[in-house]
DNA sequence: AGCACCCTGACAAAAGGCTGACAGCCCTCG
DNA sequence: CGAGGGCTGTCAGCCTTTTGTCAGGGTGCT
């Protein structure tokens, strides 16, 4: 799942790019407020962390205009000054979360996750499809209890299928999801990925649409009769 | 697992820091009230130990402003002057629990635990898993009855990931847990450390998650059948 | 049939993780 | 004080797994 980091200074960046990327997250990042923009109207990312200290065009700045434009993508604001009235402003410009400097890091992680889940209205660390369970925990999918090993990039495939469960994913979508954005758009890996995961799982639990994209049921749903 | 004490006078920290050292944590220490603060802030510690009379910024003073900005450390506080009024203080602040001065080291040590566990949702003071006995107390694992000796690092690594049993802990989060904050973050270390332990405990007990992280099992899961 | 889509097996590059060897450090013991 | 031994981080090499790419073959719709 994509998230965009705006965020001037590189050493914060790297840090949290860091423990954002090894919970699963695929992060991008934007060095000022142009920038930021741009990529947050652009690209369709999960959430973002915005920071308030920002070159060419300031963090708060940037949230108005995503808003104005409709963006709804969830903001978690950093900010240096934890004073109360940035925080009322941060608010009132639409984020969703605000966090002051300095942060831990698990907090930051804790936060985002919340925000995640929120948007994605997934509260469960266990999705269940029928006979398989995707523990968020353990990264591990199970099929009747057994154990099925995917590798990282199959974890999340399955992963975000499972969160938008009963939902057309489309192959755009999901290489959007699952690789960085200067990626090469005209290859075939994610049919490749669904390939392998099918050759794993069965073929049930993936559904291809032809023409629309990748689709997992709801649980209710594939086990309705 | 890593421990903030929070103390001005040399000897004393000196002294805490040896015996805390000794079963296990790993210690950092701050000097005064902003130092204080910023670290807990900023750095994943399991616990503090927060002496109430402290340069540039008062013990109180620096619980108050963790709480305020939502940190939920776990707090232990040392005071002087053992009497009513402060400890109600204290309580209020957010701490978790109050030690007066004198105290014995042992009782230090023994709450200290306590407030790991408790904060790890984790009431036993022994994790077993399998013919594994993780005792916390005496700082020691045993198979089957039979102790096997670990080096200091070692244990921790064990430790830590028997508390979060269940969950995959990434190499980055290990590498925070274990070593100070200062640390290169680009070196093998936490690889060399598994591969040391497992030559002691055999292959079973840490799983790797290729591309994720590590993971002790929790000890139903791996003995269900 | 024709076309756009999708699937699959093979391959090679790259990443991730493991291991043995080694060096620095510290402590203990004689 | 010096020798020995344990602990630990670093490094280089090795092996395994992962993953993007490609070419060729299906499949379903019009």
């Amino acid at each position: 799942m994509r998230l965009l980091l705006v965020e001037d200074d590189d050493q914060v960046a790297e840090t949290v790019t860091a423990s954002l990327t090894a919970v699963g997250f695929l992060v991008e990042r934007a060095r000022d407020g142009r920038e930021a923009w741009f990529m947050g109207d652009t690209e369709p990312y999960v959430a973002a962390i915005l920071d308030l200290g920002l070159p060419s065009l300031d963090g708060l700045s940037v949230l108005r205009q995503w808003r104005a434009a409709g963006q709804r993508l969830p903001v978690l604001i950093l900010s240096a000054r934890g004073d109360w009235t940035e925080r009322v402003e941060g608010i009132e410009a639409g984020a969703d979360d605000y966090l002051p400097k300095p942060f831990r890091l698990e907090e930051l992680l804790a936060r985002v996750q919340a925000l995640v889940r929120r948007a994605a209205g997934q509260p469960a660390p266990v999705l269940v499809h029928g006979p398989f369970r995707l523990d968020t925990r353990r990264q591990t999918l199970s099929r009747d209890g057994l154990a099925i090993h995917l590798s990282p990039q199959e974890y999340r495939l399955v992963s975000y299928l499972m969160q938008q469960a009963g939902r057309v994913v489309s192959q755009q979508e999901l290489t959007e999801q699952l690789y960085a954005q200067d990626f090469e758009r005209d290859s075939n890996s994610v049919e490749v990925l669904v390939g392998r995961v099918r050759r794993k799982l069965g073929a049930g639990l993936i559904q291809t649409r032809r023409g629309f994209g990748y689709l997992i049921e709801t649980d209710d749903d594939s086990h309705a009769s």
